[in-house]
DNA sequence: TGCCTATTGACACCTAGTGCCAACGGGCTA
DNA sequence: TAGCCCGTTGGCACTAGGTGTCAATAGGCA
């Protein structure tokens, strides 16, 4: 009846205990390292069961990258919203630096991530699958029609795969030093390197 | 006491049972792919427990991959051999090169491999974790002495990541293709599209 | 032949993930 | 307010990957 539109006590309570488990979560792995934790303790440090948790989330992975797909249509959007007929490498560079940016001011929740994922090879493979979807997104975004020549596609997909690296390259440094330094910055050196034929 | 120095029949029967395994293992994945095949088939059919199987592959996953080590030492190796004052993408270039030429004389069974990958995305994400050691492994190699410079290491780092784009843009190009058209002639051009800066 | 030891099979156990069903409790309607 | 509907939950059983343990087997060798 109220005008405050507030959300369902349902909801509310879905919403609460998705995010507790995240917490939890993080808690624990960020403690004992991701392969030293069970599905089972998180759900008992969320008080839920075990069975529940799969219901938030679908694997025990998952739940450390809780926004990346988010993310990844952000990214694409990046892209599609820079003129088409601008050089493609321009584009990425643009999404990229606003991501970059966006980064940084997240810096202490990317910090925390980027220990809990270190901590397993297994989260890493994960990661690494994260990126090929993102990959996949970007050749997309770059592809200039539905119809595009074969040859078009092909450079989309050889500027996606590079972007990824230099994207990968610019974290990697920026986590080398305890993210402390502008990654924005590091991101446009990689580029530039890039633009000049890698000399 | 003959002069042959054949082997010792435990060593051929391990060698033997490593083979049966493998073989087992791709014909079941061949056929209903690799999710759907269980360890316990693959032993059953290779005649031996399922505890052995563990005894001879680290996970279900790496009996796809036999020699990937030994091809990512071996590429490291040919980056080596080259002049260390060299262009670090010549370097590369000329690895992949001599790579790619392998790839196309070993194709049928590059192209079961692929095959058998592309039937599951779990093991997708274990070749990413496979490429990132060759990733590691090309940073190494470029890297020009252990007490390099920061900057030097990066760049390293950032070329070697590049390179693994390029890298998996001809395989797939040439997947895309049946594997019917020339890899190494794919790999050239990626790696001139890369001089070019992406033009 | 007989001893030593590498390899194997059997068994128990842990954990991720899924299907199923009964119980609980919001949310809406009479 | 009473009562029904159905979304959410917990419990249970089950599959499958992977590991530790131990006794049995079978090479290798004196």
């Amino acid at each position: 009846m109220g005008m405050t539109n507030q959300p369902k006590l349902r909801q509310r309570k879905k919403l609460k205990t998705r995010q507790d488990l995240a917490e939890a979560a993080y808690a624990l792995f960020g403690k004992r390292g991701f392969d030293n934790v069970t599905v089972a303790e998180i759900a008992q440090a969320a008080d839920v069961s075990r069975r529940t948790f799969f219901r938030y989330f679908p694997s025990k992975e998952s739940v450390v990258f809780p926004h990346r797909m988010d993310l990844i249509a952000r990214f694409r959007r990046l892209i599609d919203e820079r003129d088409k007929k601008e050089n493609p490498l321009r584009r990425c560079r643009y999404a990229t630096l606003i991501i970059a940016k966006e980064y940084m001011g997240d810096r202490d929740r990317i910090l925390r991530q980027h220990h809990i994922v270190k901590s397993s090879t297994g989260l890493i493979a994960y990661e690494y699958k994260l990126d090929l979807i993102l990959e996949e997104s970007i050749a997309e975004a770059l592809t200039p029609s539905r119809k595009a020549k074969a040859a078009q596609r092909r450079r989309a997909r050889l500027i996606a795969g590079v972007v990824i690296g230099v994207i990968r390259a610019a974290l990697r440094e920026w986590f080398a030093k305890d993210a402390r330094t502008n990654l924005v910055r590091l991101a446009e050196k990689a580029f530039d390197l890039l633009d000049s034929g890698l000399e």
